[in-house]
DNA sequence: TGATGCCATCGTTATAAGACGATGAATGTC
DNA sequence: GACATTCATCGTCTTATAACGATGGCATCA
């Protein structure tokens, strides 16, 4: 939870928040439990290809997965990263 | 709590926090409650003029404070902020 | 009042981030 | 099989970050 290991991966899941369209996406995959990507963009005002930026970004990350489904991709919060990431916080 | 205000706030306090360097001096000052330029300078591996542009980025976030004591600069933590960072963590 | 020590700021360079439109791959539909 | 839909990726441009050395402003000490 201390050490240098611990500050990189805090510093790696904050700045994956540090935008905040990526934390409304972070925001609507936690209410709505999953989603599909167009409905993301739909939320958003921003071009398609901005969005799965921001959703790559987030992925890699690790705080959010996407399942193929079909021609579609729904997404949804790792809820293990997200646990990780508060604890982080929480220990500062 | 929430809304595109409190987005845009966890996105900057997020993005303050998205550097390794800048974890670590948080950690510092935590543990430390409060810590002369200087010895956070001795403690991370950059020039003195890198953690002065990392110490106003986290001052700008308003997550730290920076007293000036005599010829020297004290830091310390802005503990208000970073309650508020853990509480809109914790909103996700 | 000089000289020193501490820190912020400036100027520079290299790299990364953010946005968009256009293109492409994969799937499902007609 | 042709076509539409959905999403990722590419190429491009603009702007922001990160790092450093060098410079400069202020307190303090001699």
């Amino acid at each position: 939870m201390e050490g240098a290991e611990a500050d990189d991966e805090l510093a790696l899941l904050a700045k994956a928040l540090g935008h905040p369209a990526r934390v409304q996406i972070m925001r609507l995959l936690v209410r709505r439990e999953a989603c599909v990507c167009g409905d993301i963009v739909d939320e958003l005002p921003l071009a398609q290809s901005t969005v799965s930026q921001h959703l790559k970004v987030l992925k890699q990350a690790g705080l959010i997965r996407g399942d193929i489904d079909g021609p579609r991709v729904c997404y949804c919060v790792e809820p293990r990263a997200l646990r990780r990431l508060k604890a982080l916080i929480g220990s500062l």
